[in-house]
DNA sequence: CTGAAAGCGCTAACAA
DNA sequence: TTGTTAGCGCTTTCAG
């Protein structure tokens, strides 16, 4: 910068001025400074300026997989509204551990971001402690904790599968199985099962149909290899809810391959409106939750809390929404829109 | 620090050096330090030391999108590489936008990356010159291009589907189509779609089969509308091969739904061997290009060129490997095994 | 093994 | 509108 005024002939500070929009600077000496820097090829160092401004401009965010496409719309979500206003998201991945996400999150905070978004709401107490004192927003998003550690942009696993089976039920279907959700290390999946088996015993149905379905996150083949048991063991199960669409893509092909009707002979559920569950053949019912949404409405909340618009912890419930399709037919019931996309209620104040 | 260096009895210093694995410092006052360090709730601040050490641990990449399964599986083989020597990657997405991707690589340049790992071998001139300036490392990945800015670690996009083609040729296949790669943004989809061109005009055959496929990336649904347009318009092609394995699979769905028989009437290919490919029914017929391995090698390549065991830009083929499915019947050829997993040749001198 | 001094490249705060 | 001074929190360097 000191060679950039140099050779423009002021000082550095006024280079630091005419390199950024806000300050007042001359325009005939911006245009000569910054002349200056590109026929210098100066590159303004962000390192120096955080740790003088104290502001990285950095919103650290750690999601379990990068090689999630529900997540990575969150991401998505996320980075889209935060780079809008000069943010720049510092991401990592947790592979689903909990003792992982501890290690990420304690080197993501060394780097001083300005806000931190993590996925889930259960984490080490090293994790919470860690986060809890950080002095920064920090927004827990895909769930809907008990006890939030700050901000909250998410929904209940748990309650949108129990809704889901509920609507089966009142459907007809009583033996119902559940796939996945095994694995103590995916909380959201084990947080879907749990309200598979809620909704099973307040229906006063059997819920000892549960297949596990490996080491998450499920692949599609190992959603093919828990159908396949499953067909062995309990083939007179009318319909498998799985924990997510990739492992009910993976159960449909097993039926295809078996020579199985679906939906006729075994209906298929799924979960997380991923974008084989709209071209798939038959399409699979699943339930959206708006992974872009969850994005959005945390960089949202984020900037607010910046920026001072919003004052305190914010809990943003997102709500899950059935989409009907072929793999499981339901008869339809309510003819609700996207409640959430555009218009759903901001903040509903703490749960 | 200075804090801790007080609640510790001892300079700072000595508590820079104590929460440094590499230093000399006494035990018991190491002990000490991190026991005042982890009291007081001690956050290292990392933007500090990278201003002074010169040295930030950052890693920039830049991908087309967040959203597929192939660069996310190179991101998670160069971002394991990378993390197990303490670097931190720090990524950003370009929407297959090159103007994009030039905001982008400036901005990751501003926080000082030790090397950065662009996709693709075409940019803008300025991108090209940042990169080339930028005294760093810089490693082009998923292409093999004709003037690297730095090493590279990628293949022949039209190769490989030069390739195949040779493949169905020498099996008998003549009414070849391809679908997508019409979209100037997705250089690699271009560059696939000029080697069917290639390899057809070498055969003698008609490569008039274009089907286009919108904007990038092509979804399934996206394959779908196109695989329509295609039995539509040409209804007497053999086979189809598409830009990668989500349009492949689209195709394939579309089939179904009309009711035509893969691979007997009409045969589909793909392009990435996505996790679909396996497990679709039929399966897919495809070409892997080993993604996360060419995350991998990017990894150890930065790793060689940052501690000097590596000297001056590398170039690594990549070498993509057919994999024959169910969607296209091939009669089996080569024995070949899986050449880049673990064998391959390091860095065969320049292309 | 430990400490003191200096400074990385920028910007806040103040002054002109 | 521009400049001066000081210092962000570390680590390099040198000395002990």
């Amino acid at each position: 910068m000191a060679d950039v005024a140099r050779a423009a002939g002021v000082s550095s500070m006024t280079v630091s001025r005419a390199l950024r929009r806000d300050a007042a600077v001359n325009e005939e000496t911006r245009a000569a400074i910054l002349d200056a820097a590109e026929r210098l090829g100066y590159v303004f160092d962000a390192t120096a300026a955080s740790l003088r401004a104290r502001r990285t401009d950095f919103i650290a965010a750690t999601i379990p997989s990068i090689n999630n496409a529900n997540f990575a719309d969150t991401v998505r979500g996320l980075t889209d509204g935060l780079a809008a206003r000069g943010y720049q998201v510092l991401l990592g991945y947790t592979n689903y551990d909990m003792a992982e996400e501890e290690r990420l999150v304690e080197q993501l905070l060394r780097r001083r971001p300005e806000a931190i978004v993590v996925t889930g709401g259960r984490h080490t107490a090293r994790t919470r402690t860690l986060l809890a004192k950080a002095g920064i927003p920090v927004v827990e998003t895909w769930d809907l904790p008990d006890e939030p550690i700050g901000s909250v942009v998410g929904f209940s696993n748990a309650d949108a599968v129990e809704a889901m089976v509920d609507r089966f039920v009142a459907a007809g279907f009583r033996r119902i199985a559940f796939l996945g959700g095994d694995a103590a290390r995916d909380t959201r999946g084990t947080d879907r099962r749990r309200g598979f088996l809620r909704a099973m015993a307040k229906h006063g149905l059997d819920a000892a149909r549960l297949i596990a379905g490996g080491t998450p996150p499920i692949s599609m083949r190992e959603g093919a290899a828990a159908m396949a048991a499953l067909l062995d063991r309990l083939p007179d199960t009318e319909l498998v809810i799985c924990v997510s669409d990739l492992a009910a893509f993976g159960a449909l092909t097993e039926c295809q391959r078996r020579g199985l009707a679906v939906p006729e002979t075994i209906a298929i559920a799924g979960f997380g409106d991923y974008d084989i569950a709209g071209i798939s053949v038959p399409t699979l019912t699943t339930i959206d939750p708006f992974p872009r949404e969850i994005g959005r409405r945390a960089a949202e909340l984020i900037l607010g809390l910046l920026d001072g618009t919003v004052t305190g912890p914010r809990i943003v419930a997102i709500m899950p929404q059935l989409r009907p399709g072929g793999s499981a037919l339901l008869p339809d019931a309510d003819g609700a829109g996207r409640a959430n996309a555009e218009t759903a209620q901001k903040s509903p104040s703490a749960p």
